[in-house]
DNA sequence: GATCCACGGGAATACACGGATG
DNA sequence: CATCCGTGTATTCCCGTGGATC
């Protein structure tokens, strides 16, 4: 971080005494600009993208390892200095080689979670390599392809799209996007970001390489908390011996850990405290469910999805009893048909989001209905969509 | 006028249960 | 006893429509 947000932060304060100084730092959705302690894994992911520094793309690759293991983070955080060093040496470059040029690729992030269409993954690529912002509509998905031919093709530049999230529910599956990629010139790589080891078929046909992440050791997420804690909450705040009771609980998930951590905070600052206690903790994981899906999930669903989620989070047990209720309560508040919100409901809890608890029969007739719980960070949601302020 | 995508709405299907039937 | 049937819910599936954008 800067000096100037630094100072920037203390002048919110308003004299007021403020655990929280930035919730944007503390979210598990947001990554740091230089990832703790990942220098084997880091320099694993150099190594395969050496041939870039001759001037050359690197082939296909696969990273996989288990959620909150810090797979986006590592890659946004090199994607990015990748850019910035290209940019920065390209002049350098031309005076110092021979024949050729050795000019790097583009490098391309997307998050398969925000382009869930062929159309939206054509128009993603293209919108990080030209200047001008491709149209979002009023034109067909083969033009979009055939612009991205051009500018490819016409460029001896290739380009490294790591595709983020690959074969979670709600994104195309990983045979699409690979499909999608055959379509593409031949300057393309792909780096393929997934939970789960990449299929053989996929394996053998496309890929060279298959990269291994493992969960955060104990020690390095604690760092990793104390790291965040130092730009997000004031001083001292929290104890090394708090920062270890989360790690201890979230055993290695750094997306859960953020979450509690989040969630804590904003907890003692509701008590009026200037740290964060075992209690706030308990709270903080409270509200953090288990087995816990990405918030990153949550937050790129489309705007009525979230509004339908939040209101979902207001009501109380017995109008969560059952989906039809739920969505008669929900489409009270929100401009939608209650058989929309019903749907979604389904929907959402189809992907993933929201986990269905079919009640045990009580009153006889029908088949019984479902209870609807969140499956996801419930705090940080509810804290992040308010300063949003989406409605 | 073209295009994408979220919405609406409803039809089709699945499920739970009790009672009837063979 | 095993199976089928009717009733009442829950859940899934599908597709046309319209808003937004260019």
């Amino acid at each position: 971080m800067d000096l100037e947000a630094r100072i920037r932060r203390r002048q919110r304060r308003d004299g007021e005494p403020r655990l929280i100084l930035d919730y944007e730092a503390l979210s598990p959705t947001s990554h740091v600009e230089e990832p703790v302690n990942r220098g084997p894994i880091l320099e694993r992911l150099l190594n395969y993208l050496d041939p870039v520094f001759d001037g050359k793309l690197p082939p296909n690759a696969y990273l996989h390892g288990p959620k909150g293991s810090g797979k986006s983070a590592v890659v946004t955080a090199l994607f990015t200095h990748l850019n910035r060093l290209s940019t920065e040496r390209r002049p350098v470059i031309y005076t110092s080689t021979r024949v050729q040029s050795p000019m790097s690729p583009v490098f391309v992030y997307v998050d398969a979670r925000r382009t869930p269409s062929e159309f939206a993954f054509y128009h993603a690529v293209l919108d990080a390599l030209v200047e001008e912002r491709p149209p979002k509509s009023g034109i067909g998905t083969g033009t979009l392809k055939s612009r991205l031919h051009g500018v490819l093709g016409g460029s001896r530049v290739g380009v490294v799209v790591a595709i983020d999230h690959l074969g979670e529910p709600g994104t195309l599956a990983e045979e699409a996007f690979v499909d999608l990629f055959a379509g593409l010139p031949s300057n393309a790589s792909w780096l393929a970001i997934g939970r789960s080891p990449p299929s053989e078929t996929v394996l053998t046909t496309y890929t060279a390489e298959s990269i291994r992440m493992e969960a955060y050791q104990r020690q390095i997420l604690v760092d990793v908390l104390m790291t965040r804690a130092s730009n997000g909450i004031a001083q001292r705040a929290l104890s090394h011996g708090v920062a270890r009771d989360i790690a201890d609980w979230a055993d290695g998930d750094a997306h859960d850990a953020l979450a509690a951590l989040f969630g804590a905070a904003d907890e003692a600052t509701a008590n009026d405290r200037d740290a964060i206690t075992s209690a706030d903790v308990d709270a903080g994981t409270e509200a953090v469910p288990r087995p816990c899906i990405s918030l990153g999930r949550v937050v790129a669903l489309p705007a009525n999805r979230q509004r339908v989620l939040r209101r979902l989070l207001d009501l109380d047990v017995d109008e969560r009893s059952s989906v039809q209720a739920a969505s008669e309560r929900i489409s009270e508040t929100v401009d939608l048909s209650t058989a929309t919100v019903k749907r979604i409901l389904y929907e959402l809890s189809e992907d993933g989001i929201t986990r269905r608890v079919t009640a045990e029969r009580v009153d006889g007739k029908g088949r019984p209905p479902s209870r609807l719980e969140p499956c996801f960070p419930t705090a940080v949601f509810e804290r992040l969509y308010a300063l949003n302020r989406r409605d």
